[in-house]
RNA sequence: GGGCGCAUAGCUCAGCGGUAGAGCGCUUGCCUUACAAGCAAGAUGUCACUGGUUCGAUCCCAGUUGUGCCCACCA
């Protein structure tokens, strides 16, 4: 029988032949080994068939919404998505064990530009442009490759096993959230706060659209700085130096600006000087914005190339003049027309060079510049007419929503980047011409009528109207996605029931793009923040906590490491790495390690299993159990009130370390091992722990389950008979604690450890029965007597026993036989190792308890513990004198 | 230029006023009847530097150095 049997047999919603489905299939036939991909497939097929996902907007319970940030349809799912979908994922499937209406909404973005590159991309391979099809092809081209990456997008969210509604699924441009769309630029034109403006942009030469500021990267890149010599013709005249980056700017100078302080030109504001290279007088100007201090303190003046050119233009009322058309070749008619803009640049200064008017050269001259984040083509700033965001009050608005609270920045620290956004917000550029995207609603008519549609309008008709050709930027709509995915404009039950939403899992790299403007469009449409809280997370790097980027190599799909190792273990290692906020470092190794830990865990359960572990009827009454069942019940209550408390703090990296290490190093390496020796000796005690056995695994496998939703699925199903761990409740703290049980615990293992350890200083083979004689000085251990010697192979002495070595732990003596082979040397050494440990935590409290300012200032507990530790060195030092006395020679 | 952050074991990171932690890696011994994807034992740190506050500082404060990121500017 391998894993999907299991998985198939323990499916008992679909016909129950026995109350008790998980011992339909014996324990023992569990193969030894987690086989992930056999179980994960069938069991997410099984959940969404189920429909555990679909969440119901009539429904009583309290809704938890989380809408998920949309991917691009531009590619496949990489691991910062895993990432991501891993903590949304934990979230609203406890939220879901928890009672609530748990909504994870899925759905892709149209992503504008990034797509249209990617197509225009695949019609280059073929020879072809987006010319040659024309717009009406070309979008149904795009609608393609949506299907065609779409649906790859969506194989990998059920790989990755995310359990979001299907049954909303959303994309930016269906019908509904167009009609979102429409409406938001309608309602903001009416308002006042989209217009039309002419201004300098930022354009990409090789997309052939504007971009936002944000969609510039700027970097810094080598140039050349070059000082022009400006007028002094050689009929004489005045001159002044300027300097340049840009040289093929100079034909669209239209002036010269200096400091209106500056004394060196005072003499020059006002007149002319000749442009080199061509038959133009240009003003010299006064303006503040130049700085007198830098260069020469003369300034070449481009209003149509440069954005602060265009500013001190309009101050002077200048002309602008474009020289370059929309990918970046000079138009300007004369010896450069037709050159590209570098080709130019060159061939200006060659031209000024032979004039003698380059009077300086500074190469290589670095300077930061900007290029389109999205093709890395050098942004050539562009005077043009475009559509705008008119931001100020919107921004107010969104700042003020988390200034106030009503909106929360996890980490906090993040919330700096936020508010220096949305306070020194700069209008939008929402026009681009691009052909896939949603139109702008504008249709212009013969005599230069403007008129906004609204959706449910007529667009005007007739001789001479037609449509603006320009697409609104993606994150329009985007931007809409908390409330546009719900039905708005409809007033839907989805709308009422899941809004506003409660967290947005995003990385901190958006939040200028996508959080801050959901923020305003969500207090401007909604009138209230689209989520409560704000949970922001860091980017996913490789091993050594570098970047991923194809040129450095190291970027691994994660579906490689899914199909190697599992979901729940590619999981697991991303939210173990997930410390709010900051970034994750993630290795194959790592991934390995955890699943090692789903193998444990599956290990751990097919033994209890095996060992008739169970979840049936009652837990017995404490006073019926062992103090290693109270201990381990006391601990398990301890973990999940800590497991919710991260939970609510967003700490996924805490509570998958508090659950690792609970599950491995309490349940499995103490719990399970003192338990066997309890089932192995049957009755009553027996009985009892495999209820606890039971009730723990129970517990635990629905406490992991949203991070590793798969393996505890197969393992809980067949533990407990239930149809699915998805919709089982999320465990309830008990209050149940049992201090004294878990220190008898506690002082147990000190014992183990204490005698292991001498058994491995004296190479003593660990099948290797050794006769012993335990002395139990202290009552509590006396029960634990059979398990401490099953774990550590002791035999119960015989007649002709002679302790050879005695072991003083706390709480007992344990006498060992040895007959003679105890390697007097090692233990002597490890002994005097000890001794001078115990002798400086001695001196250490000693000094500490002599200080008076000490006693006087610390508090109580402080002093107590460090009596204690006192006490405790000293009892250390005489017993370890004895020891030492007693050793032979 | 402005802002935020980081510096802890070989690597990646937790911790944070009262004896330095985890995972991986490493050393040694083990196929101990759930698991070798495992078990047991073990080694490893002037907690960047310099001062200050404190009975006590890895933790708080100031400065220094190194380092990362964000924003603005860069004629």
């Amino acid at each position: 029988m391998d894993a999907r049997t299991l998985a198939v047999v323990t499916d008992n919603t679909q016909q129950s032949p026995e109350p008790h489905g998980p011992h339909a299939a014996s324990p023992a036939d569990l193969p030894t080994q987690y086989t992930p991909a056999e179980v994960e497939e069938t069991l997410y097929e099984r959940w969404v068939e189920r429909g555990y996902f679909e969440a119901d907007a009539k429904s009583e319970k309290p809704p938890y919404t989380i809408v998920i940030p949309p991917p691009n349809v531009t590619g496949s799912l990489h691991l910062g998505h895993a990432f991501q979908h891993t903590m949304m994922d934990a979230l609203t499937r406890r939220k879901r064990m928890q009672g609530y209406e748990a909504l994870w909404l899925p759905g892709m973005d149209h992503a504008g530009i990034a797509t249209q590159n990617k197509v225009e991309q695949q019609l280059a391979e073929e020879g072809r442009s987006r010319g040659d099809l024309g717009r009406e092809a070309f979008v149904e081209r795009v609608w393609q490759w949506k299907e065609e990456y779409g649906g790859k997008i969506l194989g990998q969210m059920r790989r990755l096993g995310d359990g979001v509604d299907w049954s909303r699924e959303r994309f930016t441009m269906d019908s509904g959230l167009s009609r979102a769309v429409q409406t938001v630029f309608k309602r903001m034109y009416d308002d006042g706060l989209i217009y039309q403006a002419e201004r300098i942009i930022n354009w990409c030469p090789r997309c052939l659209t504007a971009i936002s500021d944000i969609e510039v990267d700027y970097q810094e890149d080598d140039g050349e700085l070059v000082s022009i010599r400006y007028g002094a013709t050689e009929e004489g005249g005045d001159s002044l130096v300027v300097a340049t980056t840009r040289a093929e700017t100079m034909l669209g100078d239209t002036a010269v600006a200096v400091h209106p302080d500056d004394e060196r030109y005072a003499h020059l504001v006002g007149r002319t000087v000749k442009l080199p290279l061509t038959d133009r007088e240009i003003p010299v100007v006064a303006d503040s914005h130049v700085d007198p201090e830098f260069g020469t303190g003369a300034v070449k003046v481009t209003p149509a190339h440069d954005p602060n050119d265009f500013e001190i233009g309009r101050r002077h009322e200048l002309p602008m003049p474009s020289v370059m058309d929309e990918r970046g070749v000079i138009t300007v008619h004369g010896p450069f027309e037709g050159l590209d803009r570098f080709e130019a640049r060159s061939a200006i200064v060659a031209a000024l060079r032979e004039q003698g008017r380059i009077v300086a050269e500074k190469r290589p001259y670095v300077h930061s510049v900007g290029h389109c984040s999205r093709c890395k083509t050098t942004v050539e700033p562009r005077l043009s007419m475009q559509w705008w965001v008119k931001v100020g009050p919107l921004a107010k608005a969104a700042g003020d929503a988390v200034r106030d609270g009503r909106t929360q920045i996890h980490p906090a620290e993040m919330s700096y980047r936020y508010f220096d956004w949305v306070d020194n917000m700069h209008d939008w550029t929402i026009s681009r011409q691009l052909w896939w995207g949603h139109r702008i609603p504008v249709w212009y008519g013969p005599d230069g009528e403007v008129v906004c549609v609204g959706p449910d309008e007529e667009p005007p008709s007739g001789e001479g109207w037609h449509q603006d050709p320009d697409v609104l930027d993606t994150w329009f709509s985007s931007g809409l996605w908390p409330f546009s995915t719900l039905g708005w404009p409809e007033r839907t039950a989805d709308l009422a029931k899941f809004y506003p939403t409660d967290v947005l899992v995003t990385g901190y790299d958006i939040i200028f793009f996508w959080v801050a403007r959901m923020m305003m469009f969500g207090m401007y449409v909604m009138e209230e923040p689209p989520f409560h809280t704000i949970a922001l997370h860091g980017l996913v790097r490789d091993q050594h906590g570098k970047k991923m980027s194809k040129s450095f190599g190291n970027v691994v799909d994660p579906l490689d490491w899914m199909e190697a190792y599992g979901s729940d273990a590619l999981r697991f290692t991303l939210a173990s790495g997930a410390n709010p906020g900051t970034d994750v470092p993630i290795g194959e190794d790592w991934v390995k390690a955890s699943r090692n830990f789903a193998n444990k865990v599956w290990n751990a359960t097919r033994f209890a299993l095996m060992n008739g572990a169970t979840v049936e009827g009652p837990l017995p009454d404490a006073a019926e159990m062992s103090a290693t069942d109270r201990w381990i019940l006391s601990r398990l209550d301890t973990v999940l009130g800590d497991v919710d408390r991260y939970y609510d703090d967003y700490q996924f990296a805490k509570l998958s370390d508090a659950l690792y290490h609970f599950a491995w190093d309490e349940v499995f390496d103490w719990y399970v091992e003192l338990a066997k020796t309890t089932f192995a000796a049957g009755g009553r005690p027996a009985e009892v722990s495999r209820r606890v056995l039971g009730e723990v695994l129970d517990v635990l496998l629905r406490l992991l389950h949203p991070i590793v939703p798969f393996v505890t699925e197969a393992l809980w199903t067949a533990l407990t008979g239930g149809a699915s761990v998805v919709v089982a409740d999320w465990p309830k703290p008990t209050g149940f604690r049992d201090e004294a049980a878990e220190q008898e615990i506690a002082v147990v293992q000190q014992a183990v450890t204490e005698v292991r350890r001498f058994r491995a200083d004296q190479g003593l083979q660990p099948g290797q029965k050794v006769p012993a004689r335990l002395e139990l000085t202290g009552t509590p251990l006396g029960a634990h007597e059979d398990a401490i010697r099953q774990l550590l192979r002791l035999q119960p002495a015989g007649e002709d026993f002679r302790a050879t070595a005695s072991l003083p732990v706390a709480g007992a003596t344990v006498g060992l036989d040895l007959s003679g082979a105890i390697d007097v040397e090692a233990e002597r050494k490890r002994l005097g190792k000890d001794l001078a440990a115990a002798e400086k935590e001695l001196k250490q409290t000693s000094a500490k308890l002599g200080n008076e300012a000490f006693l006087a200032k610390a508090p109580d507990h402080v002093v107590d513990k460090i009596r204690t530790r006192k006490a405790t060195a000293e009892a250390d030092i005489e017993r370890i004198r004895q020891q030492l006395e007693r050793l032979p020679g």
